[in-house]
DNA sequence: GACGATGATTAGGC
DNA sequence: GCCTAATCATCGTC
């Protein structure tokens, strides 16, 4: 590509040797080399002229004819056109002649001047586009995490609060956040090591080329603005790579993520200590055996476990003891006797959970728990449990939010 | 490995 | 937002 635009200027037009050089006269830039000429007679007049060679006599007259004019700047332009054809030595000659040409500048900034507009205008409305919608969401990603952008934990504290917020994390699990956050550390500086080193290709390359078009610039019309397109074309060429490595750590994140999520999903069981607690609240609440949001934060601190996961303990604990009762007996009359025997005794059991300071709750009355003592016979009597004949607990058919374990006892009355 | 226990998740109802 | 009910997925025991 490079290579192309390089050749470009001296053989865009066509082959030198054919004499089209002369032909130029239809082209549109033609109309600005008749200015040049102007432009250059002005320049000689005022500079006092001399220092041209024989080529240059005839236009030192100046304002004589345009013919005389033409057929200089034809001239000048032969030259350029067969200056390919000719030996090393000779071009090289030639190339200094015409470098040292007192109309060299003039039809230097000319032929940008076409080129800019034959050329460039073409291809620049193609190449304002706009920043890639995906490498903006890629950033915005990246800077979620936390791997791109300063380095605060964010992502991984994120990732652990989300975790955390969702009710599932023990403390034990301390070690996965430290491993989590170690494996987005290490990505993170793959990320900044990889991207630096693109970086500096870039800004190497990207200097490579600026020197080699600045070099080319004294043989060919090279405009500052050519410069600048082809740097931009660099960028965007390095960009591109760029993206893949944003994307490429995207997906490492998220397969982290993933695991970290789906390592969460594990489920470990609570403490005993943490069951005898919610199964004495449960069976000592039988007839209601649903604690408030107070209530729950209570059990929750006691047990170590989160509220969330008291209220799907509860939820479980309600549902699997509806549907098999009989089963649940010997574990109803176990908690009745354990704190039917802590209230005859007026001690708090170590286990059970206090009022003390939130009022959340009091296990004093063991009313619920005797409604939970199986008949001498065996059978059960959903009444007894707690529960109405249609499947709900007794004096809750639509269970209020946020009801209070006090209220409890104004039901356990009767 | 089978199986029951159990914590978590999800859908649907209120 | 809380509940039930069903289900999933893992743990613990044999």
């Amino acid at each position: 590509m490079l290579q192309q635009q390089q050749q470009q200027p001296l053989t865009g037009n066509g082959p030198s040797s054919n004499g089209r050089g002369l032909g130029m006269s239809g082209h549109p830039g033609m109309h600005a080399l008749n200015s040049v000429h102007q432009a250059s007679q002005h320049r000689s007049d005022g500079g006092g002229g001399g220092g041209g060679g024989g080529d240059s006599s005839g236009l030192e007259g100046g304002t004589e004819n345009g013919h005389e004019t033409r057929r200089d700047i034809g001239d000048i332009l032969q030259q350029i056109m067969t200056i390919t054809d000719q030996s090393l030595d000779e071009a090289q000659a030639k190339k200094h002649a015409l470098n040292c040409h007192r109309m060299k500048p003039a039809l230097f900034s000319v032929l940008c001047e076409i080129k800019e507009k034959t050329g460039l205008s073409m291809r620049n409305a193609q190449e304002d586009e706009p920043q890639d919608p995906q490498l903006v969401r890629l950033d915005n990603m990246l800077l979620a995490e936390g791997v791109a952008g300063p380095e605060k934990g964010g992502g991984a504290a994120a990732a652990v609060s989300a975790a955390t917020s969702s009710g599932g994390m023990s403390p034990d699990s301390s070690l996965e956040h430290s491993d989590y956050k170690s494996k987005l550390s290490q990505i993170r500086s793959i990320y900044h090591t990889e991207l630096e080193k693109y970086e500096q290709a870039c800004t190497e390359f990207t200097t490579h080329v600026m020197n080699l078009l600045r070099e080319q610039s004294r043989t060919r019309p090279v405009t500052p603005r050519e410069i600048e397109r082809m740097v931009a074309i660099i960028h965007r060429k390095f960009s591109s790579i760029q993206t893949q490595l944003k994307q490429s750590t995207c997906e490492a994140v998220m397969i982290l993520r993933s695991r970290f999520l789906d390592a969460r999903r594990k489920r470990r069981n609570f403490s005993k200590q943490a069951t005898e607690v919610l199964n004495e609240y449960f069976y000592s609440h039988l007839s209601n055996p649903y604690p408030s949001e107070e209530a729950k934060e209570e059990l929750a601190k006691q047990c170590g476990i989160t509220v969330s996961q008291v209220s799907n303990w509860f939820g479980n604990k309600r549902i699997r003891y509806k549907k098999n009762i009989g089963k649940f007996q010997e574990e109803a009359n176990l908690y009745a006797m354990k704190t039917a025997l802590g209230a005859r005794q007026g001690d708090d059991s170590p286990h059970t959970p206090n009022s003390t300071g939130s009022g959340s709750f009091s296990l004093s009355g063991s009313a619920d728990l005797f409604l939970g003592v199986p008949p001498v016979n065996g059978e059960q009597s959903t009444y007894q449990m707690g529960m109405q004949a249609n499947g709900n607990w007794h004096g809750r058919n639509s269970p209020p939010s946020g009801a209070s374990p006090h209220s409890d006892h104004s039901d356990n009355s009767d």
